[in-house]
Parts: structure tokens; sequence; C-alpha cells
RNA sequence: GCGCCCGUAGCUCAGCCGGAUAGAGCAACGGAUUUCUAAUCCGUAGGUCAGGGGUUCGAAUCCCUUCGGGCGUGCCA
């Protein structure tokens, strides 16, 4: 089912095109005001202007010259020349029954001209139990990779986990002292089990002790060479940690496994090629005792250009080292045409940089799309970043386990007579939901104040509003059998649809959308696109629903009722569940 | 200093390539339930889109500038 608005661009463009001999875009977008219709069409005044003639005189040509009764009633022309688009009951009609048919998709394409995509996405530091501050490089990769993915091109999630470097020789050291004979993985858990304070002790030992310090170095050499114990150890601890924050993205329904995994340690045998390429090809050099490179267009305080360190002056390698090995390796082993790389904005200039070297390098051209996807801070209830009352980092684990504590306390207040069980997965859905959809909907580039009780009110723009919604069709559904409806029955032998209530139509005309809103946040990873979509179709549907009977409707407007409650059902299920990764619920 | 992001209703935020009278939610006020879940729906009120200038048929959106906030800016990631 090709999208409506391409078919209008086309349509709109090509009596342009015939009217003036030149192309145009016919800049077709949903109306801004139901008065205008359902689409309008901006391209002729522009396109006027440029020609120099009058815009209304050339609205009129087009529109006499424009082929579109199989869709719209007759076009309008309003204001300084804008084309206003109503669409015709038989087309949305049409419209609604092939998406009937089609149960996976609803009617969205597939891209024509598929890639490989390469979505590098959470990236937690394993040494220290996730906090919040990797929930949403997690959840917006997250996104994007499910629309990617739906959208049929070859998703590669990349899970830059950092497990090496210097941190790692301290935590070996401690782990060295506890444990000296890893026998199997019971006592290893036992030592890390609260690995936090485990890093937080080691930190504190190497900082104070001189004897555990060198230990801690020594490890490292060990680590790297291979030597001794210590391999065994730092494979110990990162199965540990890899354990604790895949129980995470379970809970959080996030689509990241042990196979995405691809962390700092991969690459680290091909840090000293990185380099030796680098120097061979005279892109780095030496400044002040380190390896430099120094890409065009960046300056420090001083006005001097600003280099990408690769390898310091101790000849230890750093993180855009490890970055641009990881960049190489996408290329030439993933072989990505694009490459999205999901972390904060303050990284911005450092992915800016690393680009600039992979193209001065070779390594990617016009080709290969690098894209650094950036988003704010999460700020607590005070504006400043978010932190525990006594100052510390919050632990994801806490914070979601507080949401779904919450969410369990207002399902017990609204529907207490459900069973436990029930009672409580619908809590885990609705908290979680609560906590990522409160992401999703923000425009991912500012920063958002986290607030427990803003996002688990709820009531209005939050996720409970959309799974309501779902829950309140499927209480239709499960009721139909007790009133002799027989639904799919009914939706199997739907031959013509009748509209007799606007609420119907203006739900029918957001449903037929659903591919343009996913193929705009697709287009921008903008997560919020979907579910500003999504909420503005659970509206529609809330006052189709209490404008509309359902089942006590008669025969010749049930068809169509029940059409609209499956497909608007199925759509929410797609988008929540397929798409965000936010669960729904029977009931609620 | 330079660079990036941000400034929209009392609060939290949308606003897609420049389009018609700038939108939601929360909070406030008023209504709706013999009928499929009221975690709902309908209505009222609330704005100098930080200030100024420019581009043009048209600017919250693009450009310049001032103010305010955040972040980054050579051996952390």
């Amino acid at each position: 089912m090709k999208r409506l608005a391409d078919i209008l661009e086309q349509r709109i463009s090509a009596a342009l095109q015939k009217v003036t001999g030149q192309a145009f875009a016919a800049m077709v977008r949903v109306a801004a005001e139901p008065k205008f219709g359902d689409y309008q069409a901006n391209g002729v005044m522009a396109a006027a202007k440029q020609a120099k003639t009058n815009p209304r005189q050339l609205a009129e040509q087009v529109v006499a010259a424009l082929d579109i009764q199989d869709i719209c009633e007759k076009p309008e022309i309003a204001g300084p020349g804008f084309i206003n688009l109503r669409l015709k009951d038989s087309f949305l009609a049409a419209r609604l029954l092939e998406m009937n048919t089609d149960k996976d998709r609803l009617g969205v394409e597939k891209t024509d001209t598929p890639q490989t995509v390469v979505v590098d996405y959470s990236g937690p530091n394993i040494a220290k139990q996730m906090h919040v501050g990797h929930l949403r490089s997690t959840i917006i990769g997250d996104c994007i990779a499910r629309m990617y993915d739906f959208e049929g091109h070859t998703v590669i999630r990349q899970n830059h986990i950092g497990d090496w470097g210097t941190q790692f020789g301290m935590l070996c050291a401690l782990f060295d002292e506890r444990f000296l004979q890893i026998s199997d993985v019971t006592p290893t858990r036992k030592i890390l089990g609260e690995l936090e304070a485990f890093y937080i002790e080691a930190k504190k030992r190497f900082d104070s002790d001189e004897q555990f310090a060198n230990t801690a170095r020594f490890a490292v050499a060990g680590l790297h060479s291979g030597e001794g114990p210590w391999r065994t150890y730092w494979e110990s601890i990162v199965r540990e940690s890899e354990r604790h924050y895949c129980e995470i993205y379970e809970k959080l329904s996030v689509t990241l496994k042990d196979k995405d995994i691809r962390g700092e340690s991969f690459y680290a045998d091909k840090l000293a090629d990185v380099v030796q390429t680098l120097k061979q090809n005279g892109l780095a050099v030496e400044s002040e005792g380190a390896i430099c490179i120094f890409p065009e267009g960046f300056k420090n305080k001083e006005g001097e250009p600003l280099p990408v360190i690769i390898q310091k002056s101790d000849g230890a390698f750093l993180y855009a080292t490890t970055d641009l090995a990881a960049l190489q390796f996408r290329v030439q082993e993933l072989h990505a045409d694009t490459i999205i790389y999901v972390t904060d904005a303050r990284q911005a200039q450092h992915f800016a940089m690393l680009f600039a070297v992979a193209k001065m390098a070779g390594w990617t051209d016009d080709t290969i799309e690098l894209m650094h996807i950036t988003f704010g801070t999460m700020l607590g209830e005070d504006g400043t970043p978010f932190k525990t009352r006594t100052g510390g980092t919050v632990k994801l684990k806490d914070l979601l386990d507080e949401a779904v504590q919450r969410a369990a306390a207002v399902v017990e207040a609204k529907n207490p007579d459900l069973p436990a069980e029930q009672k409580a997965s619908i809590a885990r859905a609705v908290g979680i939901g609560a906590v990522k959809y409160a992401d999703y909907s923000n425009n991912r580039n500012s920063d958002y104040i986290f607030s427990f009780d803003k996002m688990l009110a709820m009531e209005g723009n939050t996720a409970p509003y959309m799974q309501y919604a779902y829950a309140r069709i499927k209480s239709i559904e499960r009721k139909a059998a007790g009133k002799d409806v027989d639904i799919e029955g009914e939706l199997a032998g739907i031959t013509t649809l009748t509209f007799t209530d606007e609420a119907e139509k203006d739900l029918a005309k957001l449903l037929i959308r659903y591919d343009q809103a996913i193929d705009a946040a697709v287009r921008e990873c903008r997560p919020n696109y979907l579910t500003g979509y999504l909420y503005d179709l659970s509206q529609a549907f809330s006052r189709f629903y209490s404008a509309c009977p359902v089942l006590q409707a008669d025969a010749r407007q049930r068809p169509l009722r029940l059409l609209l409650c499956d497909l608007t059902a199925r759509t929410i299920r797609h988008g929540l569940s397929e798409l965000l990764g936010i669960e729904v619920v029977e009931q609620m």
C-alpha cells in the first residue's frame, strides 16, 4: 500500500509540471485545520512566485489538470493559493479494507532500497551497574533499530560496552584478593553480587593503597599479555556484568542480546594497526608527545588546531582509537551503509572529529552515512542532573522497580478484583511503559525532567492512555461472544463500509496514516513523532468510543465499527509493542 | 574566546521541507456515566513563541544580533 501523502504529492506535482512545464514540489501536508479538509498542498505559491504568475490562477490551472477524483472530492482553492483536499469515503473505506487483509504490516510498505544499518547504542560501562544515564541511549537506540528493521533494512545492533581499560586492573586486583581460585560461577556471583560496591571499593583501594595499586597495574599488563590468571578474572567480571544488564534489557523489552555485544576489548588487538595505518598515510603526526590527527575546522581555546589523540605520550590508546577501529570494522567487515551512534549530545564534537578522520583516511565516502543521534540530559525535578536524594547516581534497576511498584498501586486501586498474577503483569507493562514512553515522547534533543508523578499520573499523553484504549477494545471483543457477535466472521465478510459518524471518519483518517508517521520517525530518528501519532490515534479512538456504540450498533453500522476497533487495536499494539518495545495488556 | 544545543501558556512539553486564527497534557473552572472499562469524553480560560533586526506573498521555523541557561573545547569516556 503506497503512502497516501506520497501519492498526493506525485499527482499534484505532475499537474504542476503539466501546467508550468517545470518540476515543482507539491508540498503536501496534513491539513492544519479540519475545516480546510484532510490534506493541503502548499507548493503552488512557491511555484507561482518562481514562474512569476498569479498563485490563485496557477492553483486553478493545477486543479483543472489534476487527476485525483479516485481519492478526493473536488479540490478547493483557498487563501493565497492553498489547494485543499478532502478524502472520499470510498477511498477511506478501500484503504481500511486493504489494511484488513494485511495482518502483519497494516499496509506499511517495506523500503525499496534496503541497506545494512549498524546501530550502536546502550554501551554501558560494565564495571558498574547500569544507571539512569544509560536509559536514553538504550531505549532510543532500540526504537531506531526496531524501526529500521520494520522498514526492511538489515539491522546490525552493536552494544559497544566498556569492558576494557585501566579500571579493569583494579577490579581484577580486588577479585584476586577476594577469591584466589575461581572454580565455578557461583562464588563469582557472590563476590560481584553488588557490582557497584565492588567497583567503589576497588577504586578506593586503588587510590589509597600503594601495594594494591601496583597489583592493579600488574593486572593491566597481564590482561594485555594474557599472562597469569588475569584474563580469567576479567572474563568472570565481564560475564557477571553481562548477566546484570541483560536482565535490565529484558525488563525494558530492549532487543539487545548477547550476540550484539562487541565491546572495547574486541578491538584491543586492532588498535596498534589503526595507529600504524594512520601514521603511514601521513594523517597521524606526533604532537607534544602524543600521536594526533588534526581534522580541518576544529579549534581549541587558543584557536589552534584541535587534535584527535589516538595514542598517548605513554603509549596507551584512547577511546578515539577504539572508536576508529570500530568504525573501520563496521565499514569493512560488517559492510555498513549507515552507521548510527546513539549517545548524548556532549559527544557531538568527538563524533564530528571521528567522522572527519574516517573520511580523511578514506574509510568512508559519500556512499556511507555516519549519523550521530544525540539526546539531552535527564534532569531531576529540581532541574539539575538526576540524582538520588543523597546525591548518588540512580540505578536503573531501582528506578524501574519503583515505576512498577507505583503502577501496581494504581492497578490495585482501579481493578482490585483481578488475579494477583495478572495485576502484577499489568503493573510491569504500565510502569515500564510509562518510563519509556515519557522518554520517547520528548524531543530527544532537549533535556527533560524526569518525574514519576507525571509519567505515572496515567492521564493524558502517557503510555497507559494508549494501553487503556487497547484494553477497551479487547474488552469489546471479549463481550462480543455474549452478545452473539461473531467478530471474525463479520470482519471477513465485509464488502462495503458505511460511515455514519464524523468520529468514525476521523479515526479512519488517522489509521491510514500510520505509514507516514513511521516514515517521519525513522527518517529523523525521532521516536516522538511516533508517540505523537499514537497519541492522536488513541484520542481519536476514545472520541469514537464515546460517540459510537459498537456491539449494539445496527447491522449497517457495525461492520465498519468492528473494523475500526480491530485496526486501532492492531496499530496501537504494533506501534507500542513492535516499535517502541512497550507491552500492551488485555485488561487494566 | 570559539563551537554545539536550548529559550513556546502558571508547570511539563509538541510543532515534520517556511504556510491559513501557534497546539497538547497537567494544574484551574464548568459539564457528561440506566448503554462495550470514567486510567474516559465534551466545554471554558490561559501566549509579545526570550528581546531586536533582516529575508518574503507568508517566519515559532531560515539569516544576523543581544540577553539568559546547558554542554564541549589536547593526552577521561
